[in-house]
DNA sequence: GTGGTCTAGACCACA
DNA sequence: GTGGTCTAGACCACG
């Protein structure tokens, strides 16, 4: 793990990336434990607050888990794939958006955002239903 | 704005949630400001940082957009509202995924989760093939 | 007993309540013996520190008590109602007390913050004059 | 501070001890800062989870006060001192009570066992009023 | 020991 | 002035 502090990209977001590339290279393993906070600081020498940043952006893209007294672990990708028919149903059409997306040149940011807002105004939309 | 210090609740997300309802309320408009990280850490008496960290969570949600050097804004939904035609095809796909996940009583956090998996895979799909 | 362990209430408190729930429904007895504490760890899977912890807490409380080397076992609350005429004078007192504050609207919390405190005075004046 | 680790008395009571009494003494003032839970733990060199313990039994007495991010402080007696109608017409009658007890020879351990049971007691005839 | 939240206060980039 | 990042170091919940 190399860090450039010069760098315009902030460091936990250099950590980040670096992470998220390794658990795609299959360098951590599905459940595998990465290194903890504090290892994981010292090693790089920054902060551990900075760390845990990274580790935060990396929770809510779901691609690690973090337990609390036992360390944060890579997710297991399958272990999300869908029980229900309603989930089977919706991976579905969430796997044709993306795709159609995907395909016209649509950004992963961009994507993300609309989703959010559809979420957002749905949930809205639920809400005054009440 | 109420702030309870002991809660469980952590005191940024204490401070999210209730700019978020201030928003679906309409009691800050589309591009209006809200108070600066600063001014409202003063007046509820908590450190900048933790007053951040809410607006951090309110930018990836899409709710607010904060401009360096300016302020923070609530994000006029109606402006993603999309150009493209791409775009539109997208939105019209993530608004009947998320409309049949929640008409099956699939929770937002659960879509959140489907739909970052499916991005996910999307992109390593789409790395392969480079 | 179901533990949520993703919930913002600390696990040991959802023992503790749920326990206290049981045995003011009266589903332990008084005298009778809780699970032990490495029987009920194994049985919803948490640490057996966190198990300690609740019944740590409602000890505290006085809802149970544990006897070394036999278990811990709920309280008999008659038992604590007091045996000589100057317990059963304070009892009264302390009874008035409390339900005073309660009719008046004052939290368990803060009623308890105030007996401490009266405590502690006490305590202080009667160490001086000695 | 000096500790006796064969004693009976548990680590984190006469932690907990020494502490009230050198607050009580006035070697610490109001809301001044106590030693951090790691300094202390160092200094005596136990666990610092035992420290914790001794700072948690004093925070539910009211004698100290950990403030996040800050520290642990001593609690301003003063500042518990009452302000609405309702809590002095409380703190009066807990005086009496406790006085009482003492006078008569009461444990403080036991009047506080009584007050908890008192407590408890009229909790449970609430809520079944509901 | 682990991760999580918070504070204080620093420096930076931007307007 | 604004927000963005980082450090040092605190307590908190859990194992």
């Amino acid at each position: 793990m190399l860090i450039d502090p010069k760098s315009n990209v902030p460091i936990f977001r250099q950590i980040a990336d670096q992470i998220r590339e390794a658990v795609d290279a299959g360098v951590y393993r599905p459940e595998e434990a990465l290194p903890s906070l504090r290892a994981l600081a010292v090693e790089i020498r920054v902060n551990p607050n900075t760390v845990q940043r990274a580790y935060d952006e990396l929770d809510r893209e779901g691609v690690i888990e973090s337990r609390r007294g036992l360390g944060v672990f890579v997710v297991d990708q399958r272990r999300l794939a869908v029980g229900s028919r309603a989930e089977k149903k919706l991976a579905r059409l969430l796997k044709e958006a993306v795709a159609t997306g995907s395909a016209e040149g649509v950004t992963p940011a961009r994507m993300r955002e609309l989703f959010e807002s559809t979420l957002r105004t749905n949930l809205q939309a639920a809400g005054k239903r009440k």
